[in-house]
DNA sequence: TGTCTATGAATTTTT
DNA sequence: TTCATAGACA
């Protein structure tokens, strides 16, 4: 039997369709990683395609290791041939051979956020635009998105004429490109930009690219934006072979340019595409499957499928309201601990997904306290803490001199006394004279008005030179430990007394290993393919299933996985689905939300539970949340009607009528949440969810209360006049039954 | 120039 | 609550 029969007939009929444009709509766990791994092996040993034509682009590099390893497993060689790899990572590899055809040097650096961040600020600078009106964020936002769109600075301003707000943006937009490419740098978005810019205009490469990638896949289609998908179609242009695999109600990233008509609209950029349908799940047992259907069928304009399973029904959804977080935390620690004694599981079979990074923390504390093994992915990104960020823009200038940002950032760390007045004449005379900052330091004696300082830029010049010198003979270890030794950065940090500095240290040496390990791993260690190496690692990428942790992560960085027990926690209105979210008055930002909740009901293969929290410290105050409406769009069937929410405290009166009190079964819990009492509210007679009467502006209903230690600060969304904040004792609403 | 203090902003998600 | 930045002062 070949391994193609072990496959249902919609896989099979999914691997065999090799020719021409093909949708796969999968569901979550439908086995679409999978059909792809067996439908790369079909085209290879059975097609007699040559790997080295093949194409397959992923979400993140771990799921393209993955791959390659599952391809590896089956077929039997040429897989390292074929290019598996992230959109990003493929643009790269396409600009250090192609970016001269833009004017830039091959060896251009990648910005990530904190570095546009830096760029931006100092533009605001020079352009004079408030950066209390015009946020530095806000600016680079609206550029990402414009970049997305594929609309350059130019188009940007012919379209802001006349609005001013827009034209100081496109201003900016206009004077970072110009900064950028100065610098010789890119951002993650120029990366996919400048790729398909190079692609249009060089038929030659075009052409070589699409006789190269005469079969092209793309794993999470509804997660790719519009640049991508110009750069899909651009590649695939000539032989057509386009297979993509994407499920709309996975969709997740509209807030980073995702375009969610790249899949909606797939069957009329491509009117003779084949649509095949996966729906059996594979994963989830029945109930939990139920649950995901149950809440995703409140979304519109979806593609319309409907999961099944052959699984088990399986144990019902639980469900949990406590007190604070500090409660959620502690139960759920203790939950898993007790089921690793009775030898049920093991740690890596659980998963704590949360919507925000920092309600790990709290989590995290528990742990501690109870020494049970986790691992936090995400956060912030090992490649952006400060040391790490330090050490690579030496790096950096060393690999790179035309990077001002970089030169900007280590020439006074460690300090060597050059303030940020003498760096601050350099960088003008520099841009006076329109050339690097580096340049202009080399002759610092030409620069006015530096008085003893120029001595240190010498020094400074000098130090970076000799390190040039170096990496051109020693290896990159040698060099980073060099670096290490010179600057004397590491003993600033020994001298610091804060326990930070034995973490930073850590990091570092940490940074030192991966060195070794890229020299060791690839045949031509360089530089620059180091950094770039950094410059696209997400930390999911590092994550190791063969050791024995428990898992806490977002929603987002969960996609992709599967666990057999899931804890989604904090499920409250104004945290999942966010605040932010809730008070939109754009519908398809809830919806989003609901299909990450979809994305993480359907991580969960055996077990799932849900908890929220009465009340939570969210950014210094209190915040007091009802359960969120997701939970309640699922049936009350689905859950175990024998874990109900404690009993609520006797002195806490129950508002309006006490219909909730009569048995506590999962058929109320939901109604239950909703008339969940606010602690200190004798002062007020309302709460979340109530519908309100202010004196001006009518009524409305409670949508947020946030404890702000003396008040209540209360927020309500208005029928007339919209979402108002306001202080309970001056607004003085009054209840409306 | 460097350090200390006060004030303010931020939190939605990330290649 | 925590981090970052601006301003004051040595």
């Amino acid at each position: 039997m070949s391994i193609y029969e072990k496959l249902n007939p919609m896989q099979q009929e999914a691997v065999y369709t090799t020719n021409g444009p093909l949708l796969i709509l999968a569901g979550a766990g439908s086995g679409k990683t999978r059909v792809l791994t067996h439908r790369i092996a079909y085209l290879i040993d059975e097609c007699g395609v040559n790997p080295w034509n093949i194409l397959a682009i992923t979400f993140t590099n771990k799921a393209a290791g993955e791959m390659r390893e599952r391809v590896d497993d089956i077929v039997g060689f040429g897989s390292e041939q074929i290019w598996v790899s992230t959109f990003h990572s493929a643009c790269v590899k396409i600009l250090r051979r192609f970016a001269d055809l833009l004017g830039y040097e091959r060896n251009f650096v990648i910005y990530d956020t904190d570095d546009q961040k830096h760029v931006m600020k100092e533009i605001c600078k020079r352009l004079h635009i408030d950066t209390k009106v015009h946020k530095e964020r806000a600016i680079l936002s609206a550029i990402s998105s414009a970049k997305n769109e594929m609309i350059d600075a130019k188009a940007y301003a012919l379209n802001a004429a006349g609005d001013y707000s827009k034209k100081r943006i496109a201003d900016a937009y206009l004077e970072y490109e110009k900064t950028l490419y100065k610098n010789n740098a890119m951002d993650f978005d120029d990366l996919l930009v400048k790729t398909v810019e190079v692609l249009r205009n060089n038929e030659d490469v075009l052409n070589y690219y699409q006789e190269r990638f005469k079969y092209i896949m793309v794993d999470e289609y509804q997660d790719t934006n519009t640049v991508q998908f110009r750069l899909v179609s651009l590649l695939a242009g000539k032989y057509r072979n386009l297979c993509v695999v994407g499920d709309d109600d996975q969709s997740i990233y509209k807030f980073r340019g995702a375009n969610i008509y790249n899949i909606l609209n797939f069957e009329k950029e491509f009117p003779d595409a084949k649509v095949i349908k996966l729906e059996q799940n594979y994963r989830s047992t029945k109930n939990i499957l139920d649950a995901a259907n149950s809440v995703i069928k409140n979304n519109k304009g979806r593609k319309a499928k409907r999961l099944w399973t052959e699984n088990e029904t399986g144990d019902k959804i639980v469900f949990h309201q406590y007190q604070n977080e500090y409660d959620e935390a502690y139960q759920i620690v203790e939950e898993i601990d007790k089921t690793v004694d009775q030898n049920k599981a093991q740690y890596h079979d659980f998963a704590i997904l949360y919507r925000t990074n920092a309600q790990s923390r709290v989590l995290e504390e528990k742990f501690v306290s109870k020494s049970i093994p986790y691992k936090v992915v995400g956060g912030v990104n090992f490649y952006q803490r400060k040391e790490i960020k330090d050490i690579l823009a030496y790096l950096k200038t060393i690999d790179n001199g035309r990077d001002n940002l970089s030169v900007q950032r280590i020439i006074n760390v460690p300090k060597r006394g050059i303030g940020a007045a003498s760096v601050s004449k350099a960088v003008e005379y520099a841009q006076e004279r329109d050339m690097s900052l580096f340049d202009a330091l080399e002759c610092c004696e030409d620069i006015p008005r530096l008085g003893k300082t120029a001595e240190k830029i010498k020094g400074f010049v000098n130090m970076i030179a000799v390190f040039r010198a170096q990496s051109e003979y020693i290896s990159l270890a040698e060099l980073l430990e060099n670096i290490l030794e010179e600057t004397g950065y590491i003993k600033e940090l020994e001298e610091e007394y804060e326990e930070q500095a034995e973490a930073r240290i850590e990091n570092i040496d940490e940074l030192m290993n991966k060195i070794i390990a890229y020299e060791q791993e690839e045949e031509e260690p360089t530089l620059s393919g180091f950094l770039e190496n950094v410059a696209l690692v997400a930390d999911i990428d590092s994550l190791d299933e063969s050791e024995d942790y428990v898992m806490l992560m977002t929603l987002h960085s969960a996609k992709g996985l599967e666990f057999p027990y899931v804890y989604m926690c904090g499920m409250e209105d104004g945290l999942f689905p966010s605040y932010m979210t809730i008070v939109s008055d754009d519908p398809d930002e809830i919806e989003e939300e609901r299909r990450l909740c979809y994305v993480g009901i359907t991580r969960a293969k055996k077990k799932l539970t849900m908890t929220c929290a009465r009340s939570r410290m969210v950014r210094g105050s209190t915040q007091y949340n009802r359960p969120s409406r997701f939970v309640s769009e699922i049936s009350p069937a689905l859950f175990d009607k024998g874990r109900v929410p404690e009993k609520v405290k006797p002195e806490l009166h129950i508002p309006k009528s006490t219909v909730y009190s009569k048995k506590q079964t999962a058929d109320n819990i939901i109604s239950y949440g909703k008339a969940f009492e606010v602690r200190k509210a004798s002062a007020l007679d309302y709460t979340v969810g109530d519908t309100v009467k202010h004196i001006k502006f009518g009524t409305g209903v409670v949508i947020n209360i946030v404890d702000g230690g003396k008040d209540y600060e209360v927020t309500v969304d208005f029928e007339k006049s919209g979402v108002k904040k306001m202080f309970a004792s001056f607004a003085k609403l009054k209840l409306v039954d």
